[in-house]
RNA sequence: CGCGGAGUAGAGCAGUUGGCAGCUCGUCAGGCCCAUAACCUGGAGGUCGUGUGGUUCAAGUCCCACCUCCGCAA
């Protein structure tokens, strides 16, 4: 294979599939770096990040600073040739991407230069997207700017959700950097400029981007909830409760009621009205209680039928 | 001890000031119908989270302890 000294930055599941997969393959990952851990739950366990796991698991050293932008001194100490990223979490310094001999590179979640940022893959969900990809791209200091080397596509079924999508992506990641990194090594994988006028971007969402608006298409808010589903899960208000709903489906473009109005609540479906149609809520959890099918809720909830949710 | 909600039939829920444990769905049997996710009739299925806890003539219900699940916050 190679002795050519890797370092690995990343945090999330999808960072440890791709970190796993490096090792398997026999690349020298001499480090991996991470987020610290932080206390989860209402019980406060501190859990270790995915990659740590991964990573302790074969004996690689890890670490986690608070603030990269300014502990990164013992990066030089390990000598790498090359840092691959991939959901790490913190803007990384131009001192430290100056490091490694050849440069640092990043596994982005989606084909830019389209969604920069730190949402890509949820704002594909969101914009109902067919397909989008990972690219392989240069680190610049200006956030996912760097020239791409390679890329691979992913569809996206009308099915996929957040977590199905981020598994399928995580798979993409890992073929896409087996597959490319070898040329990238060598030097025999020119990169090329993104297309500044193309240039979209993916914030991060935020806590109160999770409550649906209403004022929003069907299409809107059916790519909201799947683009939040499974966590943190997006919701509307019935009376004074949230009720999340994790996945829905559209049904038409039919105007029965008021918009926000169940217009349907039995065997087949719990229907809404939104502006421009009717959105079939099939999987929900009202605070406090579990997530179930839209039937288990009408079940237990008799009064739906006419009710508005906010 | 961060705040709050909840454990009752396979699922989701109700259970009023303590007094024979109910509803919707599912399930099983039968009926109706050209037919059905529709409709009708009947049945099975619960030691009400745990505690050889407390109060009481009597506890799903009131009190105590513990366990588990969930929403928020981190």
């Amino acid at each position: 294979m190679t002795d050519k000294r890797i370092i690995f930055m990343g945090t999330p599941e999808i960072s440890a599939t791709v970190l796993e997969g490096l090792i398997s393959a026999g690349y020298n990952v001499v480090a991996v770096i991470a987020q610290p851990d932080r206390p989860v739950g209402r019980k406060k366990i501190l859990e270790p990040v995915p990659t740590k796991v991964v990573a302790q698991a074969h004996n690689i050293p890890v670490y986690q600073p608070i603030k990269i932008r300014k502990e990164y001194d013992f990066v030089s100490e390990l000598k790498p040739d090359v840092i691959i990223t991939l959901a790490y979490g913190q803007i990384v310094p131009q001192g430290l991407l100056d490091i490694p001999a050849q440069g640092c590179i990043n596994l982005h979640g989606s084909l830019l230069p389209k969604y920069r940022g730190a949402a890509p893959i949820q704002y594909a969900l969101m914009n109902n997207e067919k397909v989008t990809g990972m690219t392989l791209m240069k680190m610049v200091k200006e956030m996912d700017a760097g020239e791409m080397y390679a890329t691979e596509e992913v569809e996206i079924s009308p099915l996929d959700n957040s977590t199905s999508l981020f598994k399928k992506m995580g798979d993409a990641a890992l073929r896409l950097i087996l597959r490319a990194l070898p040329l990238y090594l060598d030097n025999k994988l020119p990169g090329t400029p993104q297309d500044e006028s193309l240039v979209t971007f993916a914030p991060s969402i935020k806590p109160e981007e999770e409550k649906l608006d209403l004022n929003k298409s069907k299409e809107q808010l059916f790519g909201f909830i799947r683009a939040l589903s499974d966590v943190p899960g997006a919701y509307l208000y019935l009376d004074e409760l949230k009720l999340k709903i994790y996945q829905s489906e559209i049904v038409s473009d039919e105007m029965i009621g008021e918009v926000g109005e169940i217009i349907k609540a039995d065997k087949r479906g719990l229907h809404l009205q939104t502006t421009n149609g009717i959105l079939s809520l099939l999987s929900v959890q009202l605070e406090g209680k579990k997530r179930m099918d839209y039937m288990s809720f009408i079940n237990g909830q008799p009064h739906l039928l006419g009710k508005k949710l906010r």
